[in-house]
DNA sequence: ATGTATACCTTGCAATACAAGATATTGAGA
DNA sequence: TCTCAATATCTTGTATTGCAAGGTATACAT
């Protein structure tokens, strides 16, 4: 029962939202995770996951140049992946409506 | 991207929550989950989760005669399985608030 | 020249949900 | 009586995933 476990199949979510958004470098989407309240998301969690979408044709990337460090790798999604951002979502309400429906016990 | 991979680190906290409410047997905690709107949990996820929380002290467990069929094992709380579930309770919720910051992602 | 921040990636480990299957009990119906 | 469905528990093996730890490289300031 560690906040690890939880994260499960809720971080790739996370990602495809940030992506739609604005097309977002893996960077800086760490940042951007720890901005919305995360605990720091590590490295090692999110360039797989971003490299495995993009096998999987959620997401496609261009190099870009930066100015203050090597070139940064900026990720897009695709339909494919706008459709998968939505299957999260849908999943993600009817998982928060199931818990939450437990935790209450209304029944 | 699976509904499998976003039940991980959850089923367990749902169980306490189940056995908080009222002490209550594998078999029908699957059935309880179901009603509360999961889909169907598979029994080979419920039992190794129980006998694990019971290796760590956070439940308990009795066996019981059944009128319908082989003898029934009914877990209970321990203090620890109630801290355990106030800890899944807030971490859930912190999950919550992130995950849907991320979604609405109003800044 | 050195260090710090930026930026990407890889390897190996630990944890977990589940499919599939095994086992046993009870009661109803043919 | 025999059979079947429902009840109830458990085990084995697999796939997936988040992360720690470490490596590499660039740009800029000191």
């Amino acid at each position: 029962m560690s906040q690890t476990q939880m994260m499960k199949g809720i971080i790739d979510g996370c990602l495809l939202a940030i992506i739609a958004k604005k097309e977002c470098y893996g960077y800086e989407m760490a940042e951007s995770l720890s901005r919305y309240g995360f605990d720091t998301i590590s490295e090692g969690t999110i360039y797989p996951l971003l490299m495995r979408m993009q096998r999987e044709g959620l997401v496609t990337s261009v190099l870009r140049n930066s100015t203050a460090g090597p070139k940064r790798k900026y990720y897009l999604l695709t339909n494919e992946g706008q459709q998968a951002l939505s299957d999260f979502l849908s999943r993600w309400v009817q998982l928060e409506k199931c818990v939450n429906a437990v935790i209450k016990q209304e029944n």
